[in-house]
DNA sequence: GCTGGCACTCACCCGTGCTGAGTGCCAATG
DNA sequence: CATTGGCACTCAGCACGGGTGAGTGCCAGC
């Protein structure tokens, strides 16, 4: 009874499975696909596969599925199929037409959908190292002023002030020059501490600080992590993978976001195309569903993250690849502007 | 047989099918509901409802069921129950926190989704009439530099511009000085004809017209309208009223976004609040439910809209109540700014 | 260790019959 | 003449039951 042939089964299952959606049993098995043995074997081969928790059947005298575990060891083992990328330039020019960097991820996301068939999440840049390239100041009201933060790859923040009525006009002007004097060029780690000293001069108003803090913080992209996704209709179509209870409570978890980027985020690290299947996610609302997920290099260190977000009955092979491949192209996109 | 008995039998019809989501027979509403008459009465009602269009039995010896045109009669003539707002205080208050344009829209649409269980929809403004406040003007790479348009309601909008190679920095900086005297304090149209005026003039350097061109578009707000929503997970809710194949067009079409934009669009000028029932939406995908909206002002003209889409078995007064509140705080919020 | 054979299980399909909520029609009533 | 009670009829929904077939586990033989 050779290891192998086992393998060869569960890739077998797991593939006439995620094709047929129907649970495969041994006779359709070696009828089908070439394994060259009987039922019979194939049957053993079942029961051990079933004793170590890969497949499952759903009810006495029905087919076998792949347990969670199953698909894990498949996309460990197996599924190293080529990865066969047909779209690459299209991708690559459909990518570059993008004007900033709010429009790649726009066109990445819907792209992603669309290739994989599944929900796409493309998480924005968290901790973002571009340099500062200037910084505006206007007044808008009586107490409150408006900081924007013009970063040197084309991002453009804002930021309210509380300046309180006293302020004068004369005295914003002298900030706003000094304040570009002193972070500009600056990296926003740089530039806050430059302008946290900038700030404590003697002679400052007294809403210097926290505007210095606020600019900091808006050429970091915010404190806040974003995740956009597209194709949630793809959930619907999942047909019997998901009921609509399960398709409620993902459109929940996808909107809460906070679930995700920390899951995106737990990936990130994880090497080239990462993935978590069913419980692995480790969210309730998620258990049903698989998450495949790449990240995209901004500058130096790994900086966000793509993803597929589709049932664990899902194409694995196509789905790492169509991932891998749009990360790699917006890599690139990204890093050539 | 009077016509007023026969609009309340009617509005019974509604009120009970909407709050037990089956079709709703003669004795169950003579029994339940008080209209002190027999099921006979009722059912003779019922009969001339039917032979007007506005209730159907979906199949025999079954209750009846409104029709679109039964909604809308309810919705036009018997739905202005008291729309009591409960929740006002809550709302300012929630409103009122949101520390930006977008933070309001984003707190709007949750709020909204929230108390009306359906999704919500808000438009952003689409073409905004706030003066500028100030332009920059800052050189990106070689051949391209960005232009940031700040407005007098604390919104910031960007446009990269193709300045080609040859444009020198001193260029640029002059540019911007002018840009900014000529347009600072002009709403977008002026702002417009007066950049096309200092774009002609002799010894403007080539860029300079499509500049004046991307400035005046930023400065309207850039031509893409867009819409933000929240709360899909309560479509996939909705039980019987939508199955999954309806769901899945329903979200299609929310990502699509040109269809809803169209459609709020119109619905903005129809006065307070508007319905769209059923087909009345003009949309295949969208012609199960039904989409509640209200303007929300912003300066003088009816600016952009909010919106609140379910089933078309939804609870209107309910839902009208949440819209209409939410609109007008949100106005309010707005125009404190 | 693989295979064919065999008895067994059980989800699924389909036809049957029952029930009850609901209807339309009609004659009687105030 | 609108309203009502009575009555026959319809039909979705449900429960029951038998037949079918794909699938299984086990075992003896190669």
């Amino acid at each position: 009874m050779s290891e192998e042939r086992r393998q060869a089964v569960l890739q077998a299952i797991v593939e006439g499975y995620v094709s047929t959606s129907e649970p495969v049993g041994s006779q359709a098995l070696a009828r089908s696909k070439s394994l060259g043995v009987s039922p019979a074997t194939i049957r053993n081969d079942m029961t051990i596969l079933e004793e170590e928790g890969l497949i499952t059947q759903p009810h006495t005298s029905a087919g076998r599925v792949p347990t969670d575990k199953g698909y894990r060891f498949f996309v460990d083992h197996l599924a190293a199929r080529a990865l066969r990328e047909p779209h690459g330039n299209a991708i690559r020019t459909f990518l570059s037409d993008a004007v900033d960097l709010n429009d790649v991820v726009e066109r990445s996301v819907r792209l992603l959908s669309q290739l994989t068939r599944q929900v796409a999440v493309v998480q924005y840049p968290s901790v973002r190292d571009a340099a500062i390239q200037r910084v505006e100041l206007v007044r808008m009201s009586q107490a409150r002023a408006l900081a924007v933060v013009i970063s040197a790859d084309a991002r453009v923040e804002q930021a309210a002030v509380e300046i309180g009525p006293d302020a004068t006009d004369e005295q914003i002007a002298r900030a706003a020059a000094e304040i570009n004097i002193e972070a500009c060029g600056l990296r926003p780690t740089a530039a806050g501490a430059a302008l946290e000293a900038w700030a404590a001069r003697p002679g400052q108003p007294s809403w210097a600080g926290p505007l210095a803090v606020a600019i900091a913080e808006a050429a970091h992209g915010g404190v806040v992590e974003k995740a956009v996704f597209a194709g949630t209709a793809n959930l619907a179509r999942a047909g019997r993978d998901l009921d609509s209870v399960d398709i409620g409570s993902v459109l929940d978890a996808l909107e809460e976001q906070v679930v995700l980027l920390r899951l995106l985020h737990e990936m990130s690290t994880e090497g080239e195309v990462s993935v978590r299947i069913g419980a692995e996610t480790g969210n309730e609302a998620l258990a049903r569903t698989s998450l495949v997920a790449a990240g995209y290099a901004r500058g130096e260190g790994p900086g966000a993250v793509i993803g597929a977000l589709g049932p664990t009955r899902m194409d694995y092979a196509a789905t790492m690849a169509a991932v891998s491949a749009v990360s790699r192209y917006l890599s690139t996109v990204i890093e050539s502007e």
